[in-house]
DNA sequence: ATGAAATTGAGAACCATTATTAACTTGACC
DNA sequence: GGTCAAGTTAATAATGGTTCTCAATTTCAT
């Protein structure tokens, strides 16, 4: 059967995909890390960053929120994406922008890496290659610019969607059909 | 003088920075893109249209909008939106997205290319690199997915403003200072 | 010319994100 | 351990880009 889910959603609810980090940091490690970003330390900022540390990757800040709500319920959501925008400023965090979709976060403890997306299911797929690294650093250097981030995303359709009959003609027909058409 | 740009928008305001295309298309030509879209042919269409092909590129539906409004003064932007979208569905258009900022759009008929962009002052480079083309597929055919599509955007400081005195964490307290801080 | 179907403009709605604000914490200093 | 300025919070309003709604208008196959 064939089912659309919006693009960079993941396929199975609540459950993480690939959750890879889950270190439990204890209270202190947490503590510090807030200290150092120079701002206090409130009980919501440890309940956020804890949650960060065994939370999948590739979160939104709405997913966050909704997941930290039964933890401490009294957690407004202007409080995550506040704590979410510090942590990307200090580089603890990783924005991650697909499309037009909401941003998803993961921490950055990990080695960089892009991402490889299907546009039917919505699989995330990391991947990191040197060469493309290299080069672009080559290309920014041609211009006489100073390199400071990039974003690389592919799009695809993985091999699992595409045995299921998915084209790239029928997932666009199927994003048209589901919200975008003119009465 | 320092003065902080959002990121991603031209620094000659009204004036194209990359004038390119400028094709005078004869309004047949025009017709005949409409219809095979399966679209109706309206003066609207043929407005934006005639329009897109001597436009600037990079421009964003808004300043789309501004810009033919004296034109056809009556034209609303949920029909420039609205078109634009279909440009983009039958890839006559393409949709570049950087960050959180406004979609812009150029006109599909180039040779594809990625980009390059400032961040301090938002000037917009283009550049093609077979070999990251490459290597991207490559990627995919690894993980067994079929490419469809891909973003490929590198951020840096352009020389000039380098000279200016703009560093990455220049750049980035300005853009705290400037709406990001909490009262 | 006619009329079904497509298109339009205006404005409301939407959604992710950010600002506002008054009440509440935190922690440096005592 | 108490004080208090500075930082933080929750709720809510506001924002900005984009999309939807809908009644009125236009297109075009016949």
């Amino acid at each position: 059967m064939i089912r659309k889910l919006p693009l960079g959603q993941r396929d199975r609810d609540g459950q993480a995909v690939c959750p890879s980090i889950n270190v439990e940091k204890n209270p202190e490690d947490l503590k510090r890390i807030i200290r150092t970003m120079g701002l206090k330390v409130t009980g919501q900022r440890m309940t956020i960053l804890r949650y960060l540390y065994q939370s999948p990757k590739h979160i939104t800040a709405q997913e966050l929120f909704e997941r930290i709500q039964p933890i401490d319920s009294a957690i407004g959501f202007a409080t995550v994406y506040r704590f979410l925008r510090k942590l990307v400023e200090h580089d603890l965090l990783i924005e991650v922008r697909m499309g037009n979709m909401p941003a998803r976060y993961e921490l950055a403890s990990e080695e960089h890496h892009d991402h490889l997306t299907c546009i039917a299911c919505g699989a995330i797929k990391e991947f990191y290659n040197e060469e493309i690294e290299r080069l672009q650093k080559v290309v920014a250097v041609e211009f006489g610019f100073e390199l400071t981030d990039h974003v690389l995303e592919l799009q695809g359709i993985c091999s699992s969607c595409r045995g299921k009959g998915y084209t790239l003609e029928k997932v666009r027909s199927l994003e048209s059909s589901s919200s975008g058409m003119d009465h």
